[in-house]
DNA sequence: CACTTGACCTGTCCGC
DNA sequence: TGCGGACAGGTCAAGT
């Protein structure tokens, strides 16, 4: 579900909200959620006291005091709801119906802290997992290995950006802005908003992306990613942020979900289509293939 | 290697 | 109201 503007707005939620807080108890029962040695979580996480949270492409983290770090990805439907006694019983809380009824059937982890508040992992499909590490051991992940630079980091230049798909010259510019290899955190949504901004057809091979369309991606996808983040990430029907609240980019998407509705730039009617293998929306007129470079 | 497709899960929506 | 199929914000392990 979440992609890197979601899982900003939940690490920027969780570090006002838990750090500082002390683990009591571990609840879990579905293993491919959280797939841990209980002797490791008995002696690293319980007890342990929440230090930092961090966030690396879509994967959230949780380090704590015993230099050891949980490790979240959140997939399609995962949540993370942090809950207090006032939030969940205080009249008046914009999302009472929602944060009141946790735990709730989707809740594969429960963590209680030891001030009787609460942070749950939901995830409807099953998809997302929490793993316990040691800190140190992070870096050395599979995942963390393989992930290409994180595109709103100030260093990051547009002629990085554009290196990165050297490698991907043969598939369509949509599957490799969705590869996390090329660049971290892009997803199905703000690849559709990004490649609208710069008026490329997403079927378009890599190869045939001239280094000034490179640039003009560049631009639209940190600027989509930037108003995604301030918005509070993008909501069609799972995400929800720290708080157990929905972002409102949706609001403000110029194809994602859209087909059927005029274009914003041109007025053309939006159309829907599969490519990369993901729900694909454009606008026909603005973002064509062209000529004797097209790939279906 | 690079590239594509199906699998992993549960829930919802849409057409019959 | 029920049933089947397609689809949903993401990776992976397979296959070519």
């Amino acid at each position: 579900m979440p992609e890197l503007p979601e899982v900003e707005t939940v690490r920027r939620g969780l570090t006002s909200l838990i750090i500082g807080r002390t683990v009591k108890t571990v609840v879990h029962d579905t293993p491919k959620s959280f797939p841990n040695d209980p002797q490791s979580v008995a002696s690293f996480m319980v007890g342990a006291t929440v230090t930092e949270v961090r966030r690396r492409a879509k994967v959230l983290m949780i380090d704590v005091s015993t230099n050891y770090t949980v490790v979240i990805h959140l997939k399609m439907t995962g949540q993370l709801v942090f809950v207090d006694d006032k939030t969940r019983f205080g009249a008046g809380h914009p999302n009472d119906s929602l944060v009141g009824m946790l735990p709730d059937k989707s809740t594969r982890v429960t963590i209680e802290f030891t001030d009787g508040s609460h942070l749950f992992f939901n995830d409807q499909r099953k998809f997302g997992w929490m793993k316990l590490l040691p800190t140190d051991a992070v870096p050395l992940m599979d995942f963390m290995i393989k992930v290409g630079p994180e595109p709103l980091n100030d260093d990051f230049t547009p002629s990085q950006f554009a290196a990165r798909f050297t490698r991907r010259a043969n598939t369509s510019i949509k599957a490799a802005l969705l590869d996390q290899s090329v660049v971290a955190g892009v997803g199905n949504i703000y690849a559709d908003e990004s490649l609208w901004g710069a008026k490329i057809h997403p079927k378009r091979l890599v190869k045939t992306i001239t280094a000034g369309e490179f640039k003009h991606l560049y631009t639209e996808l940190r600027f989509v990613m930037n108003l995604a983040i301030e918005k509070g990430g993008s909501s069609n029907q799972n995400y929800v942020n720290a708080e157990g609240k929905k972002g409102s980019y949706m609001d403000f998407a110029r194809v994602f979900r859209r087909e059927g509705l005029e274009c914003p730039r041109c007025g053309t009617v939006i159309i829907k289509f599969k490519a990369a293998g993901r729900g694909t929306h454009i606008c026909p007129q603005c973002q064509q293939l062209s000529g004797i470079l097209e790939t279906l």
